[in-house]
RNA sequence: GGGCGAAUAGCUCAGCGGAAGAGCGUCGCCCUUACAAGGCGGUGGCCGCAGGUUCGAAUCCUGCUUCGCCCA
């Protein structure tokens, strides 16, 4: 009979999914109130970097926070999950800089700040939007109301109060120091902004003459240009060779700068000659020796990375490379260079712009971070903050014991311009509002700072800013300190540490208590995701699927190299089918274990895809027969222990098993291991409601024309109806904070009892019910499931289609005798068999074929023909393996120190165990002898 | 150079002191009226190597080998 509940064969995502997103929009479940007396829940999202879109490190993290939210919503908690996104200062310097130099060739100082500035929101809005727009689609249940924006209003305030404050405090300062300077975006970076990559260079000798004309002192290094703001020569005090000639002078090739010799911990006696040249103003060694020895730090190189003076006039103007070809022809032609050897040359690369860093010496703003280091240390060894992976609180602590301060000026425009004014009369001022004059001259004409602050300077505060910081709001008191931060173990010391230090400092309390790094999602090689290697699986081509053509047209409008077109045609070929944002979702949790990388390929999403599917087909066939189900009935049967008596065996089991799994659920999403909680849910489904429950209660569900005239069957009908539609229904609530949109879709379609919400997503989620535990049950289950796998398999073995019923004898002993005889139906209709207990009547002289399921069950299937060779094989490879446990069993049972100090009952297990086991190998005998007097 | 990790089925990974597991792949047989995005069954492991602790080690310890990652 067909219902207007038939549904099509195949889940189609395309047309749920978008149903329900604004289901949920429209009715607000994503909103949590401030208000709510229920406890809360919270979580920031990592605000993903506007240059960008959605990519799969963030389909993964947001995945994992939504399971996380979606969870807890449903356990009752005021669930809230702040969106918002990032204004990646530097990053969007790079492109905009590169997208003006291709369509104008213009660089942003031609262009303007406040062009520029233009430009950059333009971007914001397009590109902000975008990720908005794929985060709604992934359908995670973000509070779109509070959505947020790092440079918003309400985070300029706080920047600046926060800025303010630890001015004031002492905690900001400017300073002259040594700093990484990228002179392609000419800018400062932070330390942790800067790549220490190995590439080909050289190590230079060269010669400098001593002043009093006895020879010269030979130097090595691997950058000769920057002899040219040469202060000293540093040799080691205990190398011998140099003893005589500290304090002595050298003339500096080139320039004619008399410098002096000075002895120093810091050269290598085993590096080059052991003597190294010092030069103060461009690297960070040489500034530390220069500290040291109260020495000049001349600068050579200006912010565009060219020779300045006060090098001689010939090389002002070069670039670093042009300077060192002409510094080492310069000092060849004048006899100081001698041997030139190939050298790996460790050299800083920006990790945005991939230029040569240059360390240069410059005033700029700092965060003294040591103090705020010390209390975020110690939140994280007191266990106010935890890590989940618990391995990276070591990188955590290493870092933060070992910490330096913190460079947070940028020489950009994009970012929170840095609340400094400077007066003419050496005054800085540092104001929450523009300051109209100087406290100490009185002059009105200040100067604001050019520069912006590092972009996680505002990432830092986000935990509070996005709550209303610095007003005490209800938001604040209500969702601050939140509870997770999910986020990937790269960005520990960009930005969790960042947090913790500036969350203590004003909020007074941890910003989360947890922190649940993800693991890296690289693709089926374990190669990371990148589109200049063309392996990048995008989550909206996996959610909507994507043609070979869609992917290379992208690949060239972005300029993809050759290599990667290559990788695109060969990793997908056919293009990427259709998977659901369900599919993708569950995925990603299904593979996320707690290793450091997830290996993502487009089939590990097909199987789940097709899971999703099988989901589908078990709620379309229970709803192809639900007709006549009453739930409020059903409930009113379970409330009562009558009730709970009428079910039958495989009623109670899966009604058991269902208990096990949400056990499962809940105490793997309490430890954060996804994987096992998604693991648990599709072995369910897959291995015990459809392989197993569904085909035990076809025979109940079928509708005949008599049904009204046998009650018993009638009420038969409904119980397992019942059990059936529960067992969805409590599964669709377990499954929901992983596949959302299928799980609401099917949720609304079951029969339920009318006192229950409007969606999935705000029902309670299940809790382990141990009224419902059934170990009996489980065990005659087991039974069940082992005779008709024994059954399955000898008709496999001889041949038989799996849909042909056979008939077969069952020998068995005990209790196990009594159980089977109540459930030959369920062996009949599972293994598609016509059972017989006992082997009264079975000509046991005749060819069979046998299979020993334990000491107490064989089975016995009559044959007419018989393959004895390869049965006996067969018979006698089970032998050898009883062979093998009984004397291994054997051995442990004899060996007197095991039953002295084994606990009693791991001892009697074994014996146990070398009980059935012998037991077994008889009956195994037995079956080989038979089929020896056949033939 | 310093630190952190990993080596288990063909592949990807669970298990982390008391019977070697899963998913995918592979090989047979099946269009059995929920599902061929499916069903049924099978094959497949010196748990990296060498020592040690223990009645008992994939699991704990030490060393080695090989691969990662982070920091200098």
């Amino acid at each position: 009979m067909t219902t207007s509940t038939a549904l099509p064969k195949q889940y189609d995502p395309s047309e749920v999914e978008p149903r329900w997103l604004r289901f949920w929009l429209e009715n607000g479940f994503f909103h949590a109130d401030e208000t709510s007396p229920t406890v809360p829940y919270s979580i920031t999202l990592p605000p993903p970097n506007v240059t960008g879109s959605l990519h799969i490190g963030h389909a993964l993290g947001s995945t994992m926070q939504d399971i996380l939210i979606r969870w807890k919503r449903m356990q009752g908690f005021n669930a809230m999950w702040m969106p918002g996104i990032d204004h990646a200062s530097i990053a969007v310097h790079v492109l905009l800089e590169k997208d003006l130099k291709r369509r104008e060739n213009k660089t942003r100082f031609e262009l303007g700040r406040e062009e520029f500035l233009r430009k950059a929101w333009a971007w914001k809005e397009k590109s902000g939007n975008r990720i908005s727009e794929q985060e709604k689609l992934m359908g995670f249940s973000l509070d779109w109301p509070r959505e947020r924006f790092t440079m918003d209003e309400a985070s300029n305030k706080a920047v600046l109060e926060a800025f303010v404050r630890l001015y004031e405090e002492g905690l900001i300062f400017r300073a002259k120091r040594m700093i990484n300077w990228d002179p392609s975006s000419e800018t400062v970076v932070s330390d942790l902004e800067v790549d220490t990559v190995e590439e080909k260079g050289h190590l230079w000798e060269i010669k400098y003459p001593f002043v009093d004309g006895s020879g010269a002192i030979v130097v090595a290094t691997t950058r000769p240009e920057t002899m040219l703001g040469d202060t000293a020569v540093a040799v080691n005090p205990a190398d011998a060779r140099y003893s005589g000639v500290h304090g002595k002078h050298v003339t500096l090739p080139l320039t004619g700068r008399t410098i002096p010799i000075v002895a120093d911990p810091w050269p290598d006696p085993e590096f080059g000659s052991g003597a190294v040249k010092v030069t103060p103003a461009h690297d960070p060694n040489d500034y530390e020796i220069g500290q040291r020895h109260g020495l000049e730090a001349i600068q050579v190189i200006d912010a565009k990375g060219r020779i300045c003076a006060p090098a001689p006039e010939k090389y002002i103007g070069m670039t670093v490379e042009q300077a060192r070809k002409a510094v080492v022809a310069d000092l060849e032609a004048g006899g100081f260079l001698g041997e030139v050897k190939d050298y790996k040359v460790p050299r800083g690369r920006s990790q945005r712009s991939g230029a040569v860093i240059e360390p240069m010496l410059m005033d700029q703003w700092w965060v003294k971070a040591g103090p705020l280091a010390e209390k975020a240390a110690a939140a994280v060894e007191t266990g106010k903050t935890k890590f989940v992976p618990e391995l990276w609180t070591k990188t955590y602590m290493h870092w933060m014991t070992n910490i330096r301060d913190w460079c947070i000026s940028r020489q950009l425009w994009w970012g929170h311009r840095i609340p400094a004014w400077y007066c003419a009369c050496g005054t800085t001022i540092v104001s929450r509002d523009v300051p109209k004059e100087c406290g100490t001259c009185g002059k009105a004409e200040l100067k604001q700072d050019e520069d912006v602050l590092d972009t996680w300077f505002s990432s830092a505060l986000w935990p509070f800013s996005t709550l209303g910081w610095p007003e005490k709001t209800r938001a604040l008191s209500t969702f601050y300190p939140n509870n997770v931060l999910v986020t990937g173990p790269d960005i520990i010391f960009f930005w969790v540490a960042r947090m913790m230090m500036m969350g203590l400092h004003f909020m007074g309390k941890v910003p989360f208590k947890t922190v649940y790094l993800t693991s890296i999602v690289t693709d089926e090689n374990g190669d990371k995701m990148s589109k200049m290697k063309g392996n990048v699986i995008d989550p909206l081509d996996v959610v909507y699927g994507a043609t070979l053509d869609a992917l290379l047209a992208r690949a060239d409008a972005e300029n993809a190299p050759e290599a990667a077109v290559k990788t695109i045609k060969k990793n997908f070929g056919k293009g990427i089918p259709a998977m659901g944002a369900d599919a993708l979702r569950f995925a990603l949790a299904a593979l996320n274990t707690s290793g450091r990388y997830i290996r993502l390929s487009i089939d590990r999403v097909e199987g789940y895809r097709n899971f999703i599917n099988k989901l589908w087909n078990a709620s379309r066939f229970a709803l192809m027969n639900l007709d006549g189900y009453d739930p409020e009935r059903f409930e009113a049967q379970l409330s009562t222990s009558a009730g709970r008596q009428a079910l039958g065996m495989p009623e109670r089991w899966i009604l058991s098993r269902l208990q096990a799994v949400a056990a499962e659920v809940d105490t793997a999403l309490e430890a954060f291991r996804f994987s096992d909680a998604a693991n648990a849910i599709y072995h369910f489904v897959w291995h015990e409601l459809c392989d197993w429950y569904i085909e035990l209660a076809k025979p109940h569900l079928h509708q005949t024309e008599d049904l009204h005239q046998d009650p018993a069957r009638a009420a038969r009908r409904h119980v397992v109806q019942g059990v059936l539609a529960t067992a969805l229904e409590t599964t669709m609530r377990l499954l929901h904070p992983f596949a959302p949109y299928v799980t609401e879709e099917i949720w609304q379609k079951l029969p339920k009892p009318p006192q229950l919400p409007g969606s999935l997503m705000i029902t309670v989620f299940p809790r382990k019910d141990a009224s419902f535990v059934d170990a009996a049950s489980e065990a005659e289950m087991k039974l069940v499931q082992d005779v008709a796998v024994g059954c399955r398999m000898l008709k496999a073995t001889y041949g038989i289609e799996p849909a042909k019923t056979v008939p077969v004898a069952i020998r068995a002993t005990g209790d196990r005798r009594d159980m089977l005889a109540r459930f030959v139906d369920a062996i009949e209709r599972t293994a598609r068999v016509k059972l017989q207990l006992g082997t009264d009547g079975v000509d046991l002289s005749r060819p069979a074929g046998k299979e020993v399921i334990n000491s107490e069950v064989e089975i016995v299937m009559p044959l007419g023909q018989i393959d004895a060779v390869a049965e006996q094989a067969r018979i006698k490879k089970d032998i050898g393996k009883a062979d093998k446990e009984i004397a291994g069993l054997e051995k442990k049972l004899g060996n007197a120190d095991f039953l002295a100090r084994a606990p009693e009952d791991v001892v009697a297990e074994q014996r146990a165990r070398l009980e059935e086991e012998k037991a077994r190998k008889h009956r195994l005998e037995d079956a080989l002898a038979t089929l020896g007097t056949i033939q």
